[in-house]
RNA sequence: GCCGCUGUAGCUCAGUCGGUAGAGCAGUGGACUGAAAAUCCACGUGUCGACAGUUCGAUUCUGUCCGGCGGCA
């Protein structure tokens, strides 16, 4: 119950937060996983808190992979469904109701679970936000407004000057972070780089990471049968139920890979049986690619225990010491 | 069976007026300061279908064969 391994013997082993951080790529098992602990007889009480930065878009259920409704009814999920696709979610607010959420979790006895495949929220979670302003809206309007009339050379021009070492810092073509420095400059009154991001876990934040992971072949097959499956279930008419509902392209929500693809290579529906397999291939893509980027991700996140997402023996085991905590 | 086109990277193809080759896509590695399923960066050796001929030298020219596509029968 403690990871004081070849730690000094006089100071006192830190008491490991009850708390799991669980995450893995697109489509490695991360559900089922949860289902096999969940079901576990010798398993603590598990409430999930959600670490996905699609399954908090309400109406988008089929594309995010959300879990089922007999899933959702066996474990309680937190943090799904809990914004309309219109508007904007981010670490901040994840972070926020992560910080809330888990000693509600702790007063009812059972074990909060933060899982997902958003890194960057994990990260958030763990180490913390950096100082910096929240994202404003407007502020951001303004500059994807002037980035459009102007051109994103005139945006680094104005970044050389007021951010020099952001300027050095963001790649030539990363208009996003550009975007995002000038912002915290034009809210705050401070350039980005005088902010510094934390680099060790905040203070009373000590969970227990776990990493799923798998082969990736094994994994390119999952994501194509699952992309398969999606479109079975209905994924073009769940698009287009959003878009009679009026929702737009480009609402945050509807920037989600399984969604975007419609938009960007479907045009406008009615979507022909030869348009669709042109989608089907570009999601798959772009699932790939995304697991890939997750991966690189996840290889950063210090002080992972990476378990196989099939070895569900490992996995309840590293669970098993965390029941008398939540008792 | 005959005629024509074709065979080059995992795929689609370009190219070498003869000196062993390069694009797109796929793939791989990486970055990540409140949109992160976002936004970016980097990475191109493969019996140039097989065999033979011409040549100092053939993926390139010639011949034969084998695959593929199209047309005529």
């Amino acid at each position: 119950m403690n990871e004081s391994e070849g730690g000094s013997p006089s100071l006192p082993a830190a008491m490991p937060e009850p708390t799991v951080l669980l995450f893995g790529s697109t489509a490695v098992g991360k559900t089922a996983a949860l289902g096999t602990i969940a079901t576990d007889t010798n398993s603590p009480p598990i409430e999930i808190i959600s670490a996905d930065s699609r399954q908090v878009y309400r109406d988008m259920d089929i594309g995010t992979a959300k879990p089922d409704s007999e899933e959702q009814r066996r474990t309680r999920y937190h943090l799904i469904d809990v914004v309309s696709p219109r508007e904007s979610w981010d670490v901040g607010q994840f972070v926020e109701a992560a910080d809330e959420l888990i000693p509600e979790i702790r007063r009812r006895s059972a074990l909060p679970v933060i899982c997902g495949g958003t890194a960057f929220y994990h990260q958030g979670y763990l180490l913390g936000l950096p100082g910096t302003p929240r994202a404003s809206r407007e502020t951001r309007l303004q500059l994807e407004e002037r980035l459009y009339r102007e051109g994103l050379e005139e945006l680094r021009r104005e970044l050389r000057s007021v951010d020099p070492e952001s300027d050095r810092r963001i790649a030539a073509n990363d208009r996003y972070r550009v975007l995002r420095a000038l912002e915290v400059y034009h809210t705050s009154g401070y350039p980005l780089s005088s902010y510094v991001p934390p680099t060790t876990p905040r203070p009373g934040v000590a969970p227990q990471v776990v990493g799923l992971y798998r082969p990736r072949q094994e994994l390119y097959r999952r994501i194509s049968a699952r992309v398969d499956q999606m479109f079975t279930a209905g994924l073009s008419e769940e698009v287009g139920w959003l878009l009679e509902k009026g929702y737009k392209p480009t609402d945050p929500g509807l920037q989600t890979i399984g969604y975007r693809e419609f938009f960007q290579v479907g045009g406008t529906p009615p979507w022909s049986d030869t348009i669709l397999g042109k989608v089907r291939d570009a999601v798959d893509r772009n699932t790939r690619r995304y697991a890939k980027r997750q991966e690189t991700f996840f290889k950063r996140i210090p002080g992972v225990q990476w378990i196989h997402a099939d070895d569900v023996h490992a996995l309840l085991q590293t669970f098993e010491p965390l029941l008398d905590t939540v008792r």
